[in-house]
Formats: structure tokens, sequence, C-alpha cells
DNA sequence: CGGGGCCTTGAACGTCGTCAAGCGATGTGG
DNA sequence: CCACATCGCTTGACGACGTTCAAGGCCCCG
């Protein structure tokens, strides 16, 4: 069941029992990446799409001058550049976190689903679409929030996401960040990421240790971030 | 012809006639607005989409601490909200910056044309994967690039969008927009963005007086802005 | 044992934000 | 027709949030 997690995340519109098996069936192979591994460059022509199985993966660009910025993180169940199929390349890149294992659908094969059914083909879209959503709360994030409100809004997000595909224990989840991936991800240094990670520490709602966070306060955490996780569309 | 400009910068896939015929076929009215009204109000579930004809329309969310952060903008032949088709609301809200002609496809019609042809479908979400493109490279902006940067990035994205439908003229065109809305799309205060302004326009890169952006050294200003239009899939 | 990530902390600096005031243009009502 | 409010733009002074530079610690791995 390739697709079981996309599926859980994904629940409208609905597939009828015959397209849920047509998306299952348009996996070809499945692969393995190590972890920084990169699985799709920049502006390279694509011909596939990589739904992660298993293990995080993180879509990034470089600057010129040699600051880093992460677009997105991509948790198991997420179509990390089914994108690719519409626009037949991406103007960043998909790398590893973590070891991952993830199922490849041709381009080919989406049309047939596509072609097949308007309902898939609203599912897949919608599933681009909730990434966008995704993408614009970050610009919401990084250009109007403090610092250690912004760190708290990922956490949250994060934690939500996880928590739907059943990925944490309590309030205790696996996030395989480094503080630069952290920093990276938020717009900030790995100084100043570090300095806040601690403020949040100290304010009991949330800790972050070696790849592990533990939320202390959902409740403070929450209000603490301004978090509504209206923007990931889990209806 | 109410599709011609979005026809214009979205050449692929290219349509068949027939397809071309339909797709100007599912606009059922058209709408106007006047400047600064609200044409999409966050949450309120949708029921068509709205395709820019005339005048500019931002996109945009705002903060529980008052802030504002402008998310996209757009321009005559922009679809401004088809991922209302998946996602049948929107997590921000919409709004006209000039006096704007819209023309309204139903949801239902859009679910015809990508019954139809599997090739609309494709052009379609195409359209709103390079809207989330153009969200992308906005966090890249105001994640990663200085203040004076982000500002020219800005320009250069407009300009090259607004030359490609024609409505630039020479290096002059119209960008109606307040330093307060350059400072909510940038992430900036008003008052420095209003600085910023002026350093670009004393290094002779840019200069922006009453909502007219005149463009006084391309190659500067790009080097300057490290653009790379690139994101836009002008193919 | 040495080297390289990653984390942590301090000190100094600078970009950008805040507060405040004044200007010009526009519009509205007395 | 003028008084006055509003809005957007501009500039100065000051302060803060976040960056930069630097050093040291820990841990893993070669």
């Amino acid at each position: 069941m390739f697709t079981r997690n996309f599926l859980q995340t994904h629940r409208t519109p609905r597939l009828s029992e015959a397209e849920a098996a047509s998306l299952e069936a348009a996996v070809i192979r499945t692969a393995e990446f190590r972890a920084k591994q990169i699985i799709v460059r920049q502006q390279v022509p694509l011909s596939q799409c990589t739904l992660l199985l298993e293990g995080f993966i993180e879509r990034f660009k470089d600057t010129p001058d040699g600051r880093r910025q992460i677009l997105a993180l991509h948790v198991p169940g997420d179509f990390v550049d089914l994108h690719s199929y519409p626009l037949k390349r991406l103007e960043h890149s998909v790398a590893a976190l973590t070891p991952v294992k993830v199922a490849l659908f041709p381009h080919a094969a989406i049309r047939g689903l596509t072609d097949q059914s308007g309902t898939l083909t609203e599912l897949l879209w919608r599933s681009t679409l909730i990434d966008a959503a995704i993408n614009r709360e970050w610009i919401v994030s990084i250009g109007a929030r403090s610092a250690a409100v912004r760190l708290a809004h990922l956490f949250c997000e994060m934690y939500v996401r996880l928590e739907r595909i059943g990925m944490t224990d309590g309030k205790v989840f696996a996030f395989p960040l480094t503080q630069i991936d952290l920093a990276d991800a938020t717009g900030l240094t790995p100084v100043h990421a570090n300095r806040m990670l601690r403020q949040l520490r100290e304010q009991g709602l949330v800790e972050f240790r070696a790849g592990v966070a533990t939320i202390l306060d959902w409740d403070a955490l929450r209000s603490f971030a301004e978090f509504d996780p209206g923007y990931l569309f889990f209806d």
C-alpha cells in the first residue's frame, strides 16, 4: 500500500475503490536514497513523480551569495514533486534529510489517471495546491512573524502533520533536522535560531534536542505561534 | 477573447483550437470591482474561479497582531483563485488594487474542461503551479535577501510579467501600489521600504513614483537583484 | 588521537523597526 | 471657497532584533 499515508492525509475528494486501486497501480517502482542525497536537481527535465514513503525530505534553493533557503519539508505520504507533471522541471532542488524510501509514478501514468477520472485529477491537483498553501503560510511566517514565533509555528505545523500519519508519540516526535536546517527554513542564522530555541524551551513551550521535538505545552505553543491549521486543508 | 492574455502567458502545453474555444466558452459572465474591494474572503466556500482581465489584484493574509502580508500580485491574464477549484475555499483573501474587470468560470465548467481534455487539465493545473513557484521565490526573497535586493527583485519580476502581456512602455510600467503595499509584500516596514527605494533610485537602478516604475538600468538591476526568470516558466 | 559536524555562548555590530514630525495632494463639508 | 481631515511620502533620531565574528565544548568517526 504505497498510497496509504497519502490517502490518509488527503481525504477530499474521496476516491472510489477502483480509483484508489488505479492510483496504487500507477507506481512503477520504489527507490531509496541516503541522507543528504539530492533527489531532484533544479532545471533538469523530469519524467516521473516521487511519493515519499519513509523518511524526511526538503525542497530548497541556494542563492548566488551562498545562502540556502529551505522551501518545504516533506513527511511520508507527501508527493514531493508532483508539480513536475505539469511543469516538466522544477525551479528548486529536492534532497533527502534522512534515509528515505520513495515510490515513483511516471508522468505517463499520471496522465492516464487524469484521463481516467476527474476525481483523481482533482485529488492530485489538490495535493499540489496544499503544498502551495503551506508555501504561502511560510511567506507569512518569514515576512511577518518574529524569530521565536516563526520557529514555534514550524513546530506546530510539523506536529500536526506528523500526528495525522501516526508519527508522533504523545507530544514527542522525531524531527530530524539540525539547527542549521531550522535556520535555513525560517530565514534565520543558526546562532539566532539556537538562542530562540533556548527561549522556547525556557518558556516551557517546546523543546528540541538531537532531532527530537517535545511539545511542552500545546495550547501555549499554539497561541504563541498564532497557529491555525486551516491552511493544511485537513478536510 | 477573455482568455487571450492567459494563453499569451501560458504557451505550454499548447491547446488545439477546439480546446481553446472550450476554455473561452467556460466563462459565464464578467464582473467588475472597485479599487480596494475584497473579491474573495478567506474560508468562504467558493463555486467559481476568477480570471483577471484588467487591473491589478493582490492576495494577502492578515495576522492576529495587525500585520498584513501580501502573498501574490496578479496582472491581466492571471487566474487569481483557480486553486479554489480543487480546494473549495481559500485560506487567504483576494482584493482589487485598482478597478478591475474579471471573467468568472464556474467550478462545474472547469470540471467539464478537465473531463474533456487532459491537455486542458495540464494547462490549468500548470498555471496554479506557476503561482506556487512564484510563492516559493518570494520565500527566498523574504528569507534570504536584504531589503534593497528584495525590492529590486520584485521590480524585476513585475517588469518581466508585465512586458509579456504588453503592459510596459519601454522601461516604464504602471505598478499601482503604494509604498505601504510594497512594504507588505516584502515583509518590510513602510519607512524602511521608502529608504530602500531611495537607495535604488540613487544607485541608478530603478525609480518608483506615484505607482509608476521606471527601470533605469536593467542589467544592473537584474544583477543586483539576483534575478533569474526561470521560476516564471515562460516556456 | 585528530578532525569535523553540530551546538552553545559572549561581545560587538548593523540592518531594520519604532516613534515622531512635517510635507504635499486630495477630498469633503461647513 | 476655505478649513480641516485623510492619506501617502519623506526624513531624523533612537532602539531593538537579528547577524557576524569568535571561541570553546561535545560527540562521532576515521
